[in-house]
RNA sequence: GCCCUUGUAGCUCAAUGGAUAGAGCACUAGUCUUCGGAACUAGUGAUGGGGGUUCGAUUCCCUUCAAGGGCACCA
């Protein structure tokens, strides 16, 4: 529509000579100023010489004279806007095309034919799931169906530490904890997610001593050793054990979260596939320099600086583990774009990276792509899974879903119902609260507040998808016939809907899901407004037919919106 | 010290260089309308400070203040 629009300015321009491709279409942000509107009289106003309002009436003219069905009107308003307004036709057929289109309303095929890997979550075996593990799971599930919804092959990968300190700290914490001691491994009992919350304790109690106990720390240094070489029997068999219930844990969230990946990378494989890059490289790329092998970012760009890819020691580092990820990734899939959704502190660092291996694979640099979110906070300061202060994503979940419960402890509905759709619910106000603001800047995670129910919320928009929901149930049964006329006006909801294929392509231009949220809370509250003075299912009301239309083609539009959010919609709630 | 983010209503967040800066929470006053009140209607209230570019700046540029992150052997 937008492009017909600008056909008949440029056409309108030409008859009256004058030449001018800079001005935009777009949506006013209010109803009254029409919907679609241009500022081409003011851009050419300077240059003509003349008063933009004046220039405006004369294109407005010209216009007139051969206007497309789908405008019924045409004024220049304001500095000099020309204001266009869509007409009842156009509206009435945007309702059918998307009830024609059903899960496919809103697609586009910018991506058609390309693949694109998604890496995100990255939790760390031994390690607790903590709110900003939730945090990255939202983003980059949402983010990949964007993507999914562009035309793309979409492959979800997740790349999780299974080496390093962190795990001989869990393990010094499990060797050394009452349980252990006293029966081993055998009887640490309880279901995977309450062993995997001990095994995190573990892990911040093993750290509290390796910040403040020199002995301890080089017992911890020794089991870090023993992990990587597998030298100590008893160690390893901590290893297996911890490593695997940890993943079992992270795949119970995963579940209930909706996420499921093709790849799972660990930086134990990535290791030495890195390592072998790296030294191939020097001198070339990487500069041996005080023992160590670095990257001279500053060199490339002085914007960069100098990071450590091989250690003094000869151990590879962070750095070493990301190129050999990427580079295996690019190996494996060969993705035409590769995404990684991290936190916003490895912003600095991933440019360095990302530069080492566009030096080696010019090809790859506008290929990877990074996204990053803001730190998850706690009101009460930083949370730190090494001081334990830190709110597991499984406890805040269950705060959320709990909260649904109680909210439904007066309803008629089975237990096991009632379980099924707190989750949904529960999940929803978590994914919600994360996706609603734009990337980038930092959340602070207030207990009481973060989470809503109402208003601006998750379940605010499942709510009025399962309200509408009832009255399709409950419309099946009536008559229509004779019912099918249609209102000369047009509802706000009408104007919004049409609006849902670009509200994906700039959210996918900007990898950014909460244009998706906030567009659907907009079309929510539109809908309630218009559920609260349209009377539906009555008798003698002739616009029934139209109404029930108008009605299913919100629930589509609604579902497909939620989908990119990775937000399911319950029967009822 | 250098680099990167971010400063919008009391709070949490929106706003593709456009029109009177939008929501939600909170607060105030209403709607018990039949189809689900996790709702609806109305009101109060904001661009950190100072310059500049532009017909037009929350948006771009400069400067200043404030917060967060990063800056060699952690991940």
């Amino acid at each position: 529509m937008k492009e017909k629009i600008q056909e008949q300015i440029i056409k309108a321009l030409k008859t009256l000579n004058i030449e001018e491709n800079n001005f935009s279409v777009e949506h006013p942000t209010d109803f009254k100023n029409g919907d679609y509107s241009t500022n081409v009289a003011m851009v050419c106003a300077k240059q003509l010489k003349t008063n933009p309002r004046d220039l405006a009436d004369k294109i407005k003219i010209e216009l007139e004279k051969d206007l497309i069905k789908e405008i019924s009107k045409v004024e220049v308003a304001g500095a000099g806007f020309i204001n266009f307004y869509l007409s009842r036709e156009f509206f009435t057929e945007s309702v059918s095309v998307i009830l024609n289109e059903k899960d496919n309303w809103g697609k586009n095929n910018l991506l058609s034919g390309k693949k694109v890997m998604v890496e995100y979550t990255d939790p760390n075996p031994f390690k607790p799931f903590h709110i900003g593990h939730l945090m990255a799971n939202a983003i980059g599930e949402s983010i990949s169906r964007i993507v999914e919804f562009s035309g793309a092959k979409t492959i979800r990968a997740n790349y999780q530490g299974d080496v390093g300190p962190h795990v001989a700290k869990a393990i010094y914490g499990i060797l050394n904890s009452k349980e252990y001691s006293e029966v081993g491994l055998s009887n640490i009992n309880g279901s995977v997610s309450e062993v995997a919350n001990w095994i995190g304790k573990c892990y911040s109690e093993g750290s509290n001593f390796y910040d403040t106990d020199e002995n301890i720390k080089k017992e911890i240094e020794i089991i870090n050793k023993a992990v990587y070489d597998k030298s100590d029997d008893k160690i390893n068999k901590i290893y297996e054990w911890g490593r695997s219930i940890t993943l079992e844990a992270f795949e119970e969230i995963y579940k209930l979260l909706g996420t499921k990946f093709e790849y799972y990378f660990f930086e134990s494989d990535m290791a030495k596939i890195g390592e072998k890059i790296v030294k191939e490289n020097v001198p070339n790329v990487f500069t041996e320099s005080d023992g160590a092998i670095v990257f001279h970012g500053e060199e490339y760009d002085k914007k960069l600086h100098t990071r450590v890819f091989i250690n003094s020691q000869g151990l590879p580092t962070y750095e070493t583990k990301e190129i050999g990820l990427t580079i295996t990734k690019f190996e494996k899939e060969n993705p035409d774009i590769s995404i990684i959704t991290t936190a916003i502190e490895q912003a600095e660092y991933m440019k360095v990276v990302q530069k080492s291996i566009s030096i080696m694979h010019p090809d790859l640099e506008s290929r990877m792509k990074h996204i990053t979110h803001g730190m998850m906070k706690l009101s009460t300061g930083k949370m730190s899974s090494r001081k334990g202060n830190i709110i597991t994503g499984e406890s805040l979940l269950h705060d959320s879903m709990d909260i649904v419960l109680e909210k439904m402890k007066d309803r008629e509905i089975s237990e096991e119902e009632k379980k099924r759709i707190s989750e949904i619910v529960g999940v929803s106000a978590l994914k919600y609260s994360i996706l609603r603001s734009s990337l980038g800047s930092d959340i602070i995670y207030d207990f009481e507040k973060s989470i809503s129910f109402d208003g601006d919320s998750g379940p605010y928009l499942q709510y009025t998808s399962v309200r509408a929901n009832s009255i399709l149930k409950k419309a099946e049964n009536i008559n229509t016939n004779g019912k099918n006329e249609i209102p000369e006006n047009i509802t706000e909801l009408e104007k919004i809907l049409y609006k849902f294929p670009e509200v994906v392509i700039y959210s996918y231009n900007e990898l950014q899901p909460h244009q998706i949220a906030t567009y659907l809370i907009e079309l929510a509250s539109a809908f309630n407004t218009f559920y609260g003075n349209t009377q539906i299912l009555v008798e003698e009301n002739k616009y029934m037919s139209y109404h029930l239309n108008l009605i299913k083609a919100f629930n589509q539009t609604m579902k497909n919106g939620l989908w990119l959010l990775g937000i399911e919609i319950p029967e009822r709630m």
